[in-house]
DNA sequence: ATTGATAGTGATAATCATTATCATTTAGAA
DNA sequence: TTCTAAATGATAATGATTATCACTATCAAT
């Protein structure tokens, strides 16, 4: 990973994301910032949500129609809808319990899943060989 | 959701992914039936996952590049490799917890997430709408 | 403050997983 | 058998994400 530098761009697309709490997508999160940042590119938004997710700084929600980000890491109970998309906050019985269950939840879970995110060791040791040269 | 009908296609692709340890793309498994089916359909495999998956059947892995999945939706302790996209297999220290930690794990974590799949309150009573007609 | 190396940006083209479409075939209840 | 809805295969379309590239900004070293 090469070293980062502070822009305006990263800094506004961190301060948006953080200071919001749905879970907006890359496009929301442009559309957002475009009122005071007319020159912002989508592509800019889309590299920065990458590199922040790859130093541990945002949380990437992989999703069927497009991928929502975090920016409070500490939250993790979220269930998607499979057919409208929507990414719902939950208030989770047994919290702490792999198999705790959402509760006051009108909807239908199906399945659920426990997702890691970083790196594995071949990719680990691959981007330290780099850092060192 | 309209009813099932049986498909030596959609057996075909329930029995592969069943049958395998790894969780392999949509693409992955077209590839493995290829052989036996050669008149087989890439949109098939993507329709049939989709059903499936909407049954409760499998279990939709999302992830960056290709999404991946799971036959047997009881085993939910993946990560994910933020680089080469690859998803592991881990074993958990204090199964059961939440914040339980992979142990004897060379790489390193970054994030982790706890997703529920299913169906929101108002797509719920869409379907059952849609049903009783 | 100037310079040089490197990271970041904006614009846009390219990629590629997934879905939609549609004519044809098949499953299964009546 | 016959009818209706579901399933299929082929392929075009969609759309989120990434790559590219010329240019600009950051920042450590001088």
């Amino acid at each position: 990973m090469p070293a980062l530098k502070t822009s305006k761009q990263r800094q506004a697309i961190l301060h948006e994301l953080c200071s919001r709490c749905d879970h907006p997508t890359a496009e929301q999160i442009y559309f957002s910032l475009k009122d005071q940042h007319p020159s912002l590119s989508l592509a800019t938004v889309y590299r920065n949500l990458k590199q922040l997710e790859e130093n541990g700084i945002v949380v990437r929600i992989p999703c069927p129609e497009a991928d929502r980000f975090d920016g409070k890491p500490k939250e993790h109970y979220h269930m998607t809808c499979l057919k409208c998309g929507g990414i719902i906050d939950l208030e989770i019985e047994n919290a702490g319990q792999i198999d705790a269950f959402p509760k006051a939840f009108g909807g239908k879970i199906t399945g659920h899943t426990l997702m890691y995110f970083g790196y594995c060791e071949k990719c680990l040791k691959e981007s330290e060989k780099t850092e060192n040269r």
